[in-house]
DNA sequence: AAGTGGTCTAGACCACTTC
DNA sequence: AAGTGGTCTAGACCACTTC
C-alpha cells in the first residue's frame, strides 16, 4: 500500500483501456459508482479521472460522464522529452549511437547566451551521431552545465545521457522547452552526418531545467530532413 | 463574482507574476499564507497554485514552497492550438490571408481515411495562402465535415475560422493532434506560394476534435522553411 | 519542532443533461 | 426529478525541508 490512492486507481483504469477490457466510445462508471467501487472518496477519483483526461484517455463531459476515447490512435507517445533511445526501440529498427566529441571546455559567447554561463564557467560538450537503418541521421550536439553534470563518460553517452542522468546522477528534470526550426548544414553537419542531397536539415533547440529551476542542459538535435518527425498532443482547457 | 474563485486567484497571481509585482525566483507566500490572504480553503488555493504550475509560472518544492519562475524567457504560447491571426498580430507584421478555394465536395480516399468518413460524406475544402511581410508563406489546406460546419462563407474564411466556430457556431473544440514532417513542394503548393528557390516544405498536419470525442477537421498547413518555427514547452510529471 | 506542500476524507451546493 | 460532473469547504495525516 505504498502507492498513492488516486495514482493506483489510474493505472488500474489505464491497464483496463490499453488492454480493451473498458471499450472506446463507452462510458465509465460514473464518480458516485467508482466511489463505491474502489471504497475512497469522491476527490480521489476525481484525481484519478482528471489524470487519465489530461493524458488523453478520456472524455469528461459535464452532466453526461466520462467517455473512453480511442487510444490505439495515438500511436506516439504525449510527452515532450523522449530519447533517442526509447524512439529507436519503439520503431523496432537497428539503431547506434557514435559518440564523435566528448570534453570539458569554457562555454563560447553564444553557449554563454544559451545556458545562462560566464567564460569562465566549465561545460561539457558531447556531439554524437544517432545511426537508424545504418544511415547516420541525427547529429545530437549537448551541452552541459560542469557544476550540475560532474561525471560524464564515453559508455554513458553511448547509451542514455538521460537515464544516467536520472537515476545514477539522481538529477530530477522538471521542464523542457523545444524550439523547431529549419536551417542550413554546416561543415560539422556534413562530417558526422549522411546528409544526401539534402541541403536544410530540421533543428530542434532543447533547454533541459531541473526542478530547483536552474537550466543545467542546451542541446541541438539536428535532423535529416526525411527522417524528422515530430508528434504533438495539445489538449484545450480541461 | 460569476467566476470560479480557483480562477480568479489564478488569473491575479498571473497578472502579478507578468506585471513584475512578483519576481522571478522569489518564493509565493505559502499554500496556508494564500488560504488566509483569499479566505478561502486550501484546496481551492491548491487549485490555482497547480494550474500555476501546469502553464509554466512556478515550481513547487514539496517541504519548501512555490517559486516564481521566469516567464520572461517563453515568449511563445505554451498552447497548441495557436491560429495564424493570433501569431500575426502578435509578431507585429503585416498580414493577410487569401482565400484561394472554397468548395463543397465528396472526401477522396486520402482524406476518408483522415477524417473517417466514406465517400458519400461532405466536406468543406478551403485552401488559403497566409502573406506575411508581402510574401505567401503559408498554404493552409484545411478540411472539415460537413455535417458538423454547417455553413461557411469566403469572409469567415479571411478571419479566424476558428474564431467563427467557436464564439459563432458555438463549436466545443477539445483537442488536437498535430504531426510536423518535411515534405517535397506540389504543382499546387508552387501555385498558391511564394517559394523561391526551396525545394521542401515544413508539413503540419492538424486533426482537432470535438468535446463528443468527434474527429471534425484536418488541416495541412505548409510552412516555407525559412519562416517555419514551432514552440513547445513540455513539463515532465506534476 | 515548526513550516512546507501532497494526499485523502465526507460533506455541501451548483450547472448541465436526460427522462 | 434524478443523475452527471465541477467547485468548494474544513478538517486530517503524511513526507520532506529548515532551523
Amino acid at each position: 500500500m505504498r502507492e498513492n490512492k488516486f495514482l493506483s486507481i489510474y493505472d488500474e483504469l489505464v491497464n483496463q483501456i490499453q488492454a480493451g477490457k473498458i471499450k472506446p466510445i463507452t462510458k465509465l462508471p460514473s464518480e458516485n459508482e467508482l466511489v463505491e467501487q474502489y471504497e475512497t472518496s469522491r476527490e480521489t477519483i476525481r484525481k484519478a479521472l482528471n489524470l487519465l483526461s489530461q493524458n488523453g484517455y478520456i472524455q469528461k463531459v459535464r452532466g453526461k460522464g466520462s467517455f473512453v476515447l480511442d487510444v490505439s490512435r495515438y500511436d506516439f507517445p504525449v510527452s515532450g522529452l523522449v530519447s533517442f533511445k526509447e524512439i529507436a526501440q519503439k520503431m523496432g529498427k537497428p539503431w547506434k549511437t557514435i559518440v564523435n566529441e566528448l570534453e570539458v571546455l569554457h562555454p563560447d559567447d553564444y553557449l554563454q547566451k544559451q545556458l545562462h554561463l560566464s567564460s569562465k564557467d566549465y561545460v561539457w560538450k558531447v556531439i554524437r551521431s544517432r545511426e537508424m537503418d545504418h544511415e547516420r541521421i541525427i547529429l545530437d550536439k549537448d551541452f552541459f552545465n560542469k557544476k550540475v553534470v560532474i561525471n560524464l563518460t564515453k559508455e554513458i553517452c553511448e547509451g542514455s545521457i538521460y537515464e544516467y542522468l536520472e537515476h545514477v546522477a539522481g538529477l530530477k528534470i522538471s521542464f523542457a522547452k523545444k524550439e523547431i526550426s529549419v536551417v542550413e548544414p554546416t561543415e560539422e553537419d556534413r562530417r558526422y552526418l549522411d546528409l544526401k542531397e539534402y541541403n536544410h536539415l530540421v533543428m530542434v533547440k532543447n533547454y533541459v531545467y531541473l526542478e530547483d529551476m536552474s537550466l543545467f542542459q542546451y542541446t541541438e538535435s539536428r535532423h535529416r530532413l526525411d527522417k524528422f518527425r515530430f508528434v504533438d498532443f495539445a489538449r484545450r482547457g480541461n
